[in-house]
DNA sequence: ACAGATTTCAAACACTTGTTTTATACATGT
DNA sequence: ACATGTATAAAACAAGTGTTTGAAATCTGT
C-alpha cells in the first residue's frame, strides 16, 4: 500500500496550512481548499477521510515547526546571562511571528487554535505551551532571584507572553497598529518588551 | 407605526447578545436565537431585517456600555496622582472583564469584533478604542515624564494593554489559566500588573 | 365593533456546507 | 497482458444556513 507518495497529497496540507492559518478551522471550506490545490472536491476525504483529518495533518505540523522555533530560541541565549537569554528568545519569537516567510502561518494557527479549540489542542498545550512556560519560569526566576515557582515569577512569565502574544492575535490592521506600534521596526519592539519586561520583574521582586 | 414596542425584539436582543458575545457573529444561527427566545425564524428578518442588522443593534448597546466602564474607570482616579489613577483604570477593567454579571458579555463581544470584524469595527475603534489608548497614554506620560507622544509611552501603552487584554482573550480554560495565573484573586492580579508595568515604564524612560 | 395596520407563524426557497457514490483512469506486480 | 490495488473525477446527497412568502392572529384608533 502507499506506492508513491501522491502528489495531491502535499498540495492539499501545504494550501490548507497557509488556508487553516488564515481564517481558522471552521471558516475554510473544503471546496476552497481544493480549489487552492486544483484537486477534486472528494480529494480531501479520499486521502484525510475528514476535513478534520486534514486540520489534524496541518497541527501536527505546526507543533513540529514550533518546537523547533522554541528550542532554536534557547540555543541562541545558551551560556548568556537571563537577561541575555530573555533577549534572544523574545528576538527570535517575534521574529518569526511577524516575517512573511515560511513560520509565520504556524504561530497565527496556535493563536487560531487557542480560540477554538480542537482535540488537538492537548497536545499543543503538552509539547508547546508547557515547555515554554517551564523554560521562560526558569530564566525570570533566576532575575529576580526567586524559585520559579513563585506566584510574582508565575505572574510575570504571562506578563510577558502577553506583550509577545499580542503580536500573534489575528486583529485588522487598524487596531493592531495602534496596540502594537511597530514604528521604529521589530527590532525596536522587541527591546522595548525585554527592557520593560525587566524593569517589570524587579519591581515586581522587590515587592512581597 | 410602532405603536408599542414589540416584546419579542427585546427577548431578541437579549438573546442575540450573549449567544454572539459567546461564539460570535458567523457561529451563532439564527434560529438558535430564536429558539432562546421563543420567537419565530422569521422574526429576525422582520425586526431587523438582517441577521447583520440584529448583531448592529447589539454592538450599538455594547459600545454604549463600554464607554460607560471607561467613564466610571477614569472617575476613580480623578484626582490622585497618576500612578493612582492607572491602580484605578486597571482594578475596574479587570474587574468588569472577569465577572459574570451584565457587563463581562460586552468585552468578550468587542474581543471577538477585533478577530472578525464586521462594518461596526470602524465605530468600535473610533469611540472605545481610540479615546482609551488616548487617555492612557496621558496617564503614562506623566509616570514617564515625557510626551504622551513619544514613542516610548506610546509602547508601553501597548505593554498595558497587551497584559490587560489577556483577560479578555476568549481561550479554553486550560491555556487560560497558565497564562493568566488568577491565584490569589483577581485584585492580586490587577496589583501585579500595575506594579510590573509602573516598574517596566521607569525602566524604558530611563533608555532613550 | 369594525377596518386597517402590525405582528406572528408554518412552510418553503435558494444556497452552501461536508460527505458519499459511482465510474473511470493510472500504476504496479506477476 | 492481465489483474489488482491506488488515485482522480463528475455528480449527487443530506443536513444546515439566511431569507422570503402568504396567510393567520393580534393589536389600535375610531
Amino acid at each position: 500500500m502507499a506506492t508513491k507518495d501522491s502528489l495531491t497529497r502535499e498540495r492539499l496540507v501545504e494550501a490548507a496550512t497557509a488556508l487553516f492559518a488564515d481564517r481558522g478551522f471552521k471558516k475554510v471550506t473544503v471546496r476552497e481548499i481544493c480549489r487552492a490545490s486544483r484537486a477534486n472536491v472528494a480529494a480531501v476525504n479520499y486521502h484525510f477521510s475528514d476535513k478534520a483529518g486534514l486540520y489534524r495533518e496541518v497541527v501536527t505540523n505546526a507543533i513540529h515547526a514550533m518546537r523547533e522555533t522554541d528550542a532554536l530560541s534557547q540555543r541562541a541565549g545558551e551560556g548568556g546571562s537571563p537577561e541575555e537569554q530573555l533577549r534572544a528568545y523574545v528576538g527570535i519569537f517575534l521574529h518569526r511571528l511577524t516575517e512573511s516567510g515560511p513560520h509565520s502561518w504556524i504561530h497565527k494557527l496556535m493563536a487560531r487554535e487557542m480560540e477554538e479549540p480542537t482535540d488537538a489542542l492537548a497536545l499543543v498545550k503538552r509539547q508547546v505551551i508547557q515547555p515554554r512556560h517551564e523554560y521562560l519560569s526558569r530564566i525570570i526566576g533566576a532575575i529576580a532571584d526567586l524559585p520559579p515557582s513563585d506566584a510574582r515569577v508565575i505572574r510575570s512569565v504571562g506578563s510577558l507572553q502577553a506583550q509577545c502574544l499580542l503580536f500573534a492575535r489575528p486583529m485588522p490592521a487598524q487596531v493592531s497598529k495602534m496596540f502594537a506600534p511597530v514604528a521604529g521596526g521589530l527590532q525596536a519592539t522587541a527591546h522595548h518588551i525585554v527592557d520593560f519586561s525587566l524593569g517589570g520583574i524587579r519591581a515586581v521582586a522587590r515587592t512581597p
